[in-house]
Order: structure tokens, then C-alpha cells, then sequence
DNA sequence: ATCGTTCTTGATAACGAAACTCATTACGGT
DNA sequence: ACCGTAATGAGTTTCGTTATCAAGAACGAT
């Protein structure tokens, strides 16, 4: 059975106030900024909860794990800005079915993708 | 200005003969039951720069990098298998045009991507 | 070939993200 | 309120990767 604590709100609405993806340890620091007592670690376990009960969407970027609250709870990905931050929530069911039908072309199962568009946004590009 | 060395060559030909990705530490114990007495930092140096002048590509996997030698010096994306690490290389104008025009649509530039297919290989499909 | 300059190497230390440990806390059903 | 048990968190450990820096090797010049 799953508990509800104070911790796991606390992450969640941390990472709801957050723009783009942020760290673990981003999220932690903020929380403790704000005077919750919180522990790094119940961060990691509740960051990596979220991630599979697909409340959270999470990306690997230079060895770390970054995460980011997630409004529809489908199947989707993301353009983000190499500078700050931002992210766009892009849909791509032509991208979807592309892969899955490549997988199958090469007698591959269970087939999954990781799929993450990066660049400056329109402000960061300006500076 | 750029030296040659055994070691360079030494990874090189490793990775060629290396199925699927492989990690560093991988390579270098690879190397070192050879009778080889290159060191790990070196390894990890030339893998870097093997992906960075374009002989080699690179994802992150479960918090590593991972490395394979690429035939084609063109941009192309992998399928994967989780199991054993075939790979197949796959080439995706759709999916590269796609990236680009999805980028420019909401302003951002100098725009780049990841796109990796995973799945279980017909083999491993069957065990 | 010898020299001298500069890049490369590699054993080790340092680093950082993340997982683990385990005594303590506190949720939730009764 | 009581109890069983999942969740917490400070500290420790793991593990991939990078930094250090003295010793060694490659290359151009002589
Ligand atoms: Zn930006
Ligand atoms: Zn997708
Ligand atoms: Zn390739
Ligand atoms: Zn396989």
C-alpha cells in the first residue's frame, strides 16, 4: 500500500512551482530554502516515484537525472532550452508510430524511444 | 595539434571489434586481458574524443556512457536491444526534419536531438 | 640521430550523483 | 488508542567519471 506523506506532497508541489527540469538536488536545496525539513534522500525515492507513476517525466543529461512535473499524464515529449531551462510539451504521433514500426521491421520487441529535441529558445537566443 | 599514439589506436580497434555499446570500464578490462597495459583515464579520453571528431557515438544508459564504433560519419540514429546490445543503425530523414521544424516552430535555434529505439532483439525475443 | 618542446599518459586522488543502511517516525486500518 | 508496516533521513557506501601532475612519448627542428 502507498502512503501519502507530507515529504511526497511537498516534492510534488515543488516541482509544480518549477520552470523546466530540475535536478534532485536542485529541488532539495529549494525545499530547504523554504524551511522544510525534508531529506535528500526521501527526494531521490519520491522524484523517482513520480517518474513511474507517470506524474513526472525525467531525462538523462550529462549523468544526472532531471525531472519535471508532467500536466498531461500521456505519452509525449519535450523541446528544452539548452540555457534555461525551458521546456515545450511537443506531441508526436508520427514519431510514435515510426518507431515502433522500425523496431518491428528488425524483428524487435517491447520497443521503447527516447526522444528529447534541445536548442535556445526564441529569449536565450536574443541574449 | 593532435599526437598519435598506440592507445588512440588501440581503442579504436577495440570498439570495432566490440558488438553493440560499450561502456569505458568495459573496454578497458577488454583491453587489459588482452595483455594491454593501457590505463582506464586514457580510455575514457579517447572515447570522448572518438565521439567528439565523430568516429564514435555515445548515449547515456542507467547513468553511463556508453560507446560504439560508427561506420557511416553521417548523423543516423540506433535500435537497441536491452538484452544483449545488438544494434542496428537507422537513418530517419523523417525524423530529422521533423526535429528542425518542430524546433523553428516555437522559436528556438541551433536546435539538436537524441533519438534512440530500444526494444528485444528477435533472439532475445525468444529466450 | 639528437635535442627540446609540447602533448599524452596513467596511477592515484578527488568528485558527485545516487543507492544503501537501519534505527526511528508516522500513516492507515482496525 | 493500538498495532503492523511502509516511509523517512542522517550517515555511509558505491560507482562512473574527471582532475592532478610527474614521467614518458611524439613530432619538428637542428
Ligand atoms: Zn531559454
Ligand atoms: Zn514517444
Ligand atoms: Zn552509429
Ligand atoms: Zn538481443
Amino acid at each position: 500500500m502507498k502512503r501519502n506523506t507530507w515529504q511526497r506532497e511537498a516534492v510534488r508541489q515543488a516541482l509544480g512551482t518549477s520552470e523546466g527540469f530540475v535536478s534532485a538536488q536542485a529541488l532539495y536545496s529549494a525545499l530547504r530554502d523554504t524551511g522544510s525539513p525534508i531529506g535528500l534522500a526521501t527526494v531521490y525515492r519520491a522524484l523517482s516515484d513520480l517518474a513511474v507513476e507517470g506524474e513526472a517525466d525525467s531525462l538523462q543529461q550529462e549523468g544526472e537525472s532531471l525531472y519535471r512535473a508532467c500536466t498531461p499524464h500521456t505519452h509525449h515529449h519535450h523541446l528544452i532550452c539548452r540555457n534555461c531551462g525551458l521546456t515545450v510539451e511537443i506531441e508526436a504521433d508520427a514519431v510514435e508510430s515510426w518507431a515502433a514500426s522500425v523496431a518491428a521491421q528488425h524483428g524487435f520487441t517491447q520497443p521503447s524511444h527516447v526522444v528529447d529535441v534541445f536548442g535556445l529558445c526564441a529569449a536565450c537566443s536574443r541574449g
